[in-house]
DNA sequence: AAAAAAC
C-alpha cells in the first residue's frame, strides 16, 4: 500500500472563517459573535493509505450521506463541515471502511465527525448493536449521547447508554432487553467489557468502534487494558477510528497498531493550544495563599460559568466545603460521588444553575460547556513523578473554554518553586505567553480580566 | 503520592 502525503496551509482561509462562524451563530446567538479559533494560520497534515488523491468536501451534500442524517446535522446548526470534518470524513466514510487516527483542537467538530460516521454505518433494519463508542468518563459518554440524539433525531436509531446504572429504569426494560436491539452504544471501558462478556451486547455486527480521547483511553493504566481487551472482541472487519486533541510520544506509536492501515490526520504542537483561550497565573505564597486568592477571586470579580481543577477528589471536597464555608455558591463532582450524584451535579452544571464547579480530571477531557469563559488550575496537572507537567491534561483542562472559537481565560495557581517551573514549562511546550496577574491589586487584575471573565 | 474505569 502506498501512503501518500498532503500538506495544507491556510493562512487565509476565509471559507473556513465563514463556515465557523455561522456554525457558531447558529449553536448560541445570545452572544456576540467572538474571532473565529481558524481566524490565524495552521497546519492540518493528512495521510491517507490509498494513493488516491485527497479529498476534502465543502458541502455536507457531498458526502452521500443519508437524507434522515443531513436533516439532523441541519437541525442542530451545521451549515457546512467544519475544517476537520471536511478533510476528515471523506476518508472515514469510505468503502469499504478504513481506520482513522485524528488529532485536532478541542471544539473542532471531533464529535460530530465521529457520530455522524457511526451513523452512516448502520444497517436500520437490523435491530443490534453495531456502532460502539468508548470515552473515559461518564460524564463525557452522556454528553456525546445527546449528540448522536440530536444528530440521529430523523434516523430510525436505537441507542444504550453503557454505563454504570444511576437509577432503576423508568421503562423496566432489563439491560439485556434494551442492548439486544441497540444498534449504536456509547459507553465507558468497564461497563462495555462487562456487557461483552456477559453477551448483553451482542458483537458480531459491530461496524465501526471509535474510542474519543483516544490517547487518554490506551494510555491509561487500567483503561488501557479494558480498550484492548474490547477491541480484540470486535469483529476483524470492523472500522477502528481513534480522535483526540493529544497524542503523547509514546501513546502515537501504540496507536498506530492498534488501528493498523490508519488514514490519519494531525497538527503540530504549537498549533495545538487554542490562540482563542488567554493563559494567566497568579503568584502564590503558598498553599494556603492558594485559597485566599480563590475566595478573593470569586468575592471580588464576577465571573460567570467556570471550572476549577484540583489534583485529588479530596482536594476537591474540601475546597468546595470552605469556599461554601465561605459564602460562595459552589456544586463539586468527582469519581467518589455515586453515579446519581454525579448526573445530578453535571445536569445542574450544564443548565447553568450553578456557576462553580470544583473537579479533578474526570472533567479533563471532552466536556462541552459553552458558557464556561475561566478555567483555573487551582493544582497544576502533573506525571505520576509530580516533577514533569502533564501537558496533555493541560491542554485538555484549558480546552473546556474557550470552545467553538469563543473566547475563554484560563488561570494558573503557582504556590511554590516546583509549579512556578511547570508552568514555565508548560508555557515554553506549547510555545504560548502565561500571563502573570497580581494577587493583591483586584483593579489590575479586573482590567485585565473583564472582558473576558464578566457575566 | 492521582483519577478514572466493573461486577
Amino acid at each position: 500500500m502506498e501512503i501518500s502525503e498532503l500538506t495544507t496551509s491556510t493562512s487565509s482561509a476565509n471559507g473556513d472563517v465563514d463556515n465557523l462562524a455561522t456554525q457558531v451563530e447558529s449553536l448560541d446567538t445570545s452572544e456576540p459573535k467572538h474571532r473565529s479559533l481558524l481566524e490565524s494560520s495552521y497546519e492540518v497534515k493528512v495521510t491517507s493509505v490509498d494513493d488516491e488523491p485527497l479529498l476534502s468536501v465543502t458541502k455536507f451534500e457531498e458526502l452521500n450521506l443519508s437524507p434522515n442524517v443531513l436533516k439532523g446535522i441541519y437541525e442542530m446548526g451545521f451549515t457546512t463541515p467544519s475544517k476537520i470534518q471536511a478533510k476528515a470524513l471523506p476518508l472515514l466514510l469510505k468503502t469499504p471502511p478504513q481506520n482513522m487516527i485524528g488529532q485536532s483542537q478541542s471544539g473542532t467538530g471531533k464529535t460530530a465527525a465521529f457520530v455522524l460516521t457511526m451513523l452512516s454505518r448502520i444497517d436500520y433494519n437490523l435491530k443490534a448493536p453495531q456502532a460502539l463508542c468508548l470515552t473515559p468518563s461518564r460524564e463525557l459518554a452522556r454528553q456525546i449521547m445527546v449528540e448522536v440524539r440530536k444528530m440521529g433525531k430523523y434516523t430510525p436509531v436505537i441507542t444504550a447508554e453503557a454505563i454504570r446504572e444511576s437509577h432503576v429504569k423508568a421503562s423496566g426494560k432489563s439491560r439485556h432487553e434494551e442492548f439486544a436491539e441497540a444498534q449504536l452504544i456509547v459507553g465507558t471501558p468497564g461497563t462495555v467489557y462487562d456487557l461483552l462478556k456477559k453477551k448483553v451486547i451482542e458483537k458480531k455486527h459491530m461496524k465501526i468502534f471509535v474510542l474519543d480521547e483516544a490517547d487518554n483511553m490506551l494510555d491509561q493504566q487500567g483503561l488501557g487494558d479494558q480498550s484492548i481487551r474490547i477491541k480484540n472482541m470486535m469483529p476483524r472487519e470492523c472500522q477502528i477510528v481513534l480522535f483526540s486533541a493529544t497524542y503523547s510520544n509514546d501513546v502515537r506509536s501504540f496507536a498506530t497498531r492498534f488501528a493498523p492501515n490508519a488514514n490519519q490526520f494531525s497538527l503540530k504542537v504549537e498549533e495545538l493550544s487554542v490562540k482563542t483561550i488567554k493563559q494567566f497565573y497568579m503568584d502564590c505564597k503558598n498553599d494556603e495563599h492558594k485559597f485566599e486568592v480563590l475566595d478573593d477571586l470569586y468575592t471580588l470579580l464576577t465571573i460567570g460559568q467556570s471550572i476549577i481543577f484540583v489534583q485529588k477528589r479530596e482536594t476537591a471536597d474540601r475546597i468546595a466545603k470552605r469556599m461554601t464555608d465561605k459564602g460562595h455558591k459552589v456544586i463539586n463532582l468527582h469519581g467518589g460521588l455515586s453515579t446519581a450524584e454525579r448526573d445530578e451535579v453535571m445536569d445542574g452544571f450544564r443548565k447553568g444553575s450553578a456557576k462553580v464547579l470544583i473537579t479533578t480530571n474526570v472533567l479533563s477531557r471532552g466536556i462541552d460547556v459553552l458558557q464556561v469563559n475561566l478555567v483555573i488550575n487551582y493544582d497544576i496537572p502533573m506525571d505520576l513523578s509530580g516533577r514533569n507537567p502533564d501537558f496533555e491534561t493541560y491542554l485538555h483542562r484549558i480546552g473546556r473554554t474557550g470552545r467553538f472559537g469563543r473566547t475563554g481565560v484560563s488561570i494558573n495557581f503557582v504556590h511554590d518553586a516546583v509549579s512556578w517551573e511547570m508552568v514555565q514549562a508548560i508555557q515554553k511546550h506549547f510555545q504560548r505567553d502565561i500571563v502573570k496577574v497580581p494577587t493583591d491589586d483586584w483593579d489590575t487584575v479586573e482590567k485585565i480580566l473583564r472582558k473576558e471573565v464578566n457575566a
